[in-house]
DNA sequence: ATCTAATTGAAATTCAAAAACAATGATCGG
DNA sequence: CCGATCATTGTTTTTGAATTTCAATTAGAT
């Protein structure tokens, strides 16, 4: 298994683009954070690394993250675009608690093969899928009575 | 079963909102394309009855009928929301080509049942889900080559 | 009919995301 | 080493969907 670093530089020396500092960086950091971060939040923490760096250069680094396949967007119907690491993760859905925003990813192997089988039936070449579950978690299911 | 319009005055009633010409006439407009319709497109759609009407107010009104149950919003991942009647049809997933956008509505009963028993597994109480299967449909594949 | 709170359209605002742009930096052949 | 080329940068501006503001209007209960 490549490191993420080393498959993002394979992926820009393929594509004739250049590895930079700030890139490498903003990889980096996002490692380091990991968890569902929106290009905001990951601006804030690169930019205690680097005053100087500025915000379209996130934006356009998470494309290419993204691009490259070591990220995926995470789409919580808030708003805003979040991102997470699937390079060298199992993939998996999310559960969100639609009052307190508490989010449990999943994983179901039936559902993943339906998926599949499905997109077969229809003469589809399945890239990618997002599914989403709605609902409240056990307190705040509580809570509403 | 009650006319999508009857709904609609329920819920308006329940909330203490009013019934109003734009609203009415809004709803009817969708009824009447029901595609999968952005906001834009139902604007355009609806302008065309009456010159005078507001953009504010489609936005408006469709985000009622989304809260009253009639209609359901969409993500095909292209920036803009689309919308689509969900009242009185079976619930139906997307399956959607990447590359011309063909979009062809999924159902499966065992996909449907897993995901009720996956939030059940973790305490939730499922309200909704979405899920979109997203990849190259046939033609488009053959052409890649 | 009256009254009050909801609704309207127009305009202004928000906000994430993208684009424009001039300056900088890397990489190559010669 | 040099200069040409082209990607990249940060700043700033722009976009575009969606929301909010606001004064004027209207629905609908009493």
């Amino acid at each position: 298994m490549k490191r993420p670093q080393d498959v993002f530089a394979n992926y820009l020396a393929e594509k004739n683009l250049k590895m930079t500092p700030q890139r490498r960086m903003i990889l980096d950091t996002l490692l380091k954070q990991n968890d569902h971060l929106s290009s905001e939040d990951l601006y804030y923490h690169v930019k205690k690394r680097d005053k100087s760096i500025g915000q379209a250069t996130v934006y356009r680094t998470l494309k290419l993250l993204t691009d490259s396949g070591l990220i995926d967007s995470l789409d919580f119907a808030d708003g805003v675009t979040r991102y997470e690491m699937t390079y060298g993760t199992d993939h998996h859905d999310h559960l969100i608690c639609e009052q307190c925003g508490k989010n449990i990813e999943i994983l179901d192997s039936t559902i993943e093969n339906r998926q599949e089988a499905l997109a077969k039936e229809h003469g589809f070449t399945l890239l990618r899928h997002k599914m989403y579950l709605y609902g409240l978690c056990e307190k705040c299911r509580n809570k509403k009575i």
